[in-house]
RNA sequence: CGGGGCGUAGCGCAGUUUGGUAGCGCGCACGGUUCGGGACCGUGAGGUCGGAGGUUCAAAUCCUCUCGCCCCGACCA
């Protein structure tokens, strides 16, 4: 491809409303335009990008036999209504009607569409197991896109499906993919772990997430690096480093206008370790006392998890329900339902004497209070393993791809059965797993930039080579160009020859922004000694060599 | 949905406090000189000041409403 001919809007500027890394360097390199909030524009390089990361998906797909079809975006209202989630799922649904008022939604993801056509299809034991992907646009109407291309309300989605006779079939294409994940992720040269995460609307019991470290990314994650134990923070397990225990005796303690557990953890000369932080929240079954050690931060999906959806009550009902001021609220002598994380077992706490100004001190589990036990604070760096005691660490991650065993949950609902060996009608078994190739795209940047612009890896750069006739005016530079793009477009390399007429200054820093990750420099002096440069874009390093040896240099 | 910020030329911004005929840099077009890390000189094109209504002799500037975008939070296959 010639730079000439190809519409590479380069800018000098970041514009104002990027943030991201990834964000202003797509922008400024000319690889995409935003048309609204959450939606964008891929321009040639950008889509190059995607092409170049989709062939990979594809790959490693049909290596484990899953077979790409498409889908339509478009979907009758009614497969949604059967597995409920035209109702569970509120605004985030794109929804609209045809000329005769039949209700249609925006596919957001494939669950429901692709089990209606395994409902028509499969009939039979011998029809198992199948595996459908799909690399097609969901759309879903974020709250808050965010970040560039990391949180968009229109994206291009690789989804597969898995179907199966069996538990252990599914056990198969799970691990099938999670192998497939590994392979995609290492060849688009990215950083990466799989960690346990919450399944969430998907239903099933049973997920994992793919994660690329990164400042930008907007999940959390808890990794242990002596166990290897490593999942979202909506669902790590952590044990909280252990407290001192004092063996107080159990007594009041007058704490006027204290009410925090800062403030009274200052008044009283202790650590906030030593409090019991009781929250009160209200479920739909009532409200619900919530208690976490002082020095934590209660979970709310945990919490979820335990008593279903919920919110945190208004200072008003807390005065209404308990009966006290918030400040002064604790476990001891309660009739409500409480939940309490498990690290409260074992100590002596102070906390709420629900009386107005007053704390209690010399608290104990079970002798002052009992409560149902669950982890249900957030996991925190420095917080120990749950499962092998070594401190855990917490980064911040992009969510790239993700692999979920749903079970029957959706061939149950749209009867997708089959006749297994014995003649008897089972609902088929399947699993569901997703990438999302923008966010490789961006993880990917993320991951590998300069001061001066991206530097792609090999497998997913929009070329393989740029090639740089620096002085267009000088008619050997232009001869030996020609010559080497035809070469390496014979050896099937993938080259971007800049022949603008541009100064040397501006094609550098193009070449650098654009971040191909190798550059081919023909200059004028150079060339007289028949010499050209091959230039790393990520050390910048340079070799010069003959022209001859270009090809074996970059193959 | 709650909190905050911002909308002025393609991009980045000044001008708004104190109302008085819209400006700078980059980019763009043309001419010339330059030519290995975003050149220089000259000439020029380009604006419903996000939109609507109001106040005023006069509104980018003041008031009301509205739309859009970004950030934090809530939410999130």
């Amino acid at each position: 491809m010639r730079f000439s001919k190809m519409f590479i809007p380069t800018l000098r500027e970041a514009p104002a409303d990027a943030e991201a890394i990834s964000h202003i360097l797509m922008l400024r390199a000319g690889y995409v335009r935003q048309l609204a909030a959450g939606l964008y524009i891929f321009l040639p390089l950008g889509w190059r990008v995607l092409g170049k990361i989709n062939a990979i998906l594809k790959e490693e797909m049909e290596s484990i036999d899953a077979q790409e079809i498409s889908m339509p975006i478009l979907h009758p209202a009614e497969i949604w209504q059967q597995t409920g989630r035209w109702d569970i799922i509120g605004g985030e649904m794109f929804r609209l009607k045809d000329r005769t008022d039949r209700e249609f939604c925006l596919g957001m993801t494939h669950e429901e569409i692709m089990t209606w056509l395994a409902s028509r299809e499969i009939r039979s034991y011998r029809d198992l197991p199948q595996v459908w992907y799909q690399i097609q646009t969901k759309l879903r109407d974020e709250a808050r896109p965010k970040s560039g291309i990391l949180r968009t309300r229109e994206f291009i989605m690789k989804d597969s499906y898995s179907f199966d006779a069996d538990d252990e079939g599914l056990d198969k294409n799970y691990q099938l993919h999670a192998e497939a994940y590994h392979r995609i992720f290492n060849r688009c040269g990215l950083q990466f772990m799989q960690v346990e995460s919450d399944p969430g609307m998907m239903g099933g019991g049973y997920s994992h997430e793919f994660m690329a470290p990164s400042p930008a990314g907007e999940d959390e994650i808890a990794l242990c690096s002596g166990c290897g134990y490593s999942a979202n923070v909506e669902l790590a397990l952590s044990v909280p480093a252990e407290n001192e225990i004092y063996d107080w005796p159990l007594e009041e303690v007058h704490t006027p206008e204290k009410r925090t557990v800062k403030e009274v953890s200052t008044f009283l000369k202790l650590t906030p370790a030593h409090f019991i932080k009781s929250i009160l929240v209200i479920s739909d079954q009532g409200p619900v006392l919530a208690l976490v050690r002082g020095d934590q931060e209660l979970h709310e999906k945990k919490m979820s998890k335990v008593i279903g959806s919920h919110r945190p009550a208004q200072k008003t009902e807390v005065k209404e329900i308990l009966g006290v001021e918030a400040g002064f609220i604790g476990p001891s002598g309660r009739e409500i339902r409480m939940i309490a994380d498990p690290c409260l077992k074992k100590g002596v706490f102070v906390t709420g004497a629900n009386k107005q100004h007053y704390h209690l001190k010399g608290v104990r589990a079970d002798k002052d209070f009992t409560a149902e036990w669950h982890d249900i604070h957030i996991a925190r760096a420095g917080d120990l393993c749950a499962v092998c005691g070594k401190p855990l660490q917490v980064s911040r991650v992009i969510e790239i791809g993700n692999i979920f065993k749903l079970g029957t949950k959706y061939s149950s609902a749209l009867n997708a059965v089959f006749l297994d060996a014995n003649g008897q009608e089972k609902p088929i078994i399947m699993g569901s797993y997703g990438i999302g190739p923008a966010r490789i795209a961006a993880a990917a940047i993320e991951q590998n930039f300069d001061k001066d612009g991206i530097i792609w890896p090999k497998s997913i750069a929009p070329f393989d080579v740029e090639l740089m006739p620096l002085n267009m005016n000088d008619a050997l530079t232009v001869k030996t160009a020609e010559a080497l793009y035809k070469e390496l477009k014979a050896n099937k390399i993938d080259v971007l020859m800049d022949d603008r007429e541009e100064r040397a200054g501006v094609k550098f820093k193009d070449a650098d922004l654009i971040g191909i990750p190798t550059q081919i420099v023909i200059g004028e002096k150079t060339l007289k000694e028949g010499l050209v440069e091959i230039k790393d874009r990520r050390t910048k390093e340079t070799v010069k060599v003959t022209i001859g040896e270009v090809i074996n240099r970059v193959k």
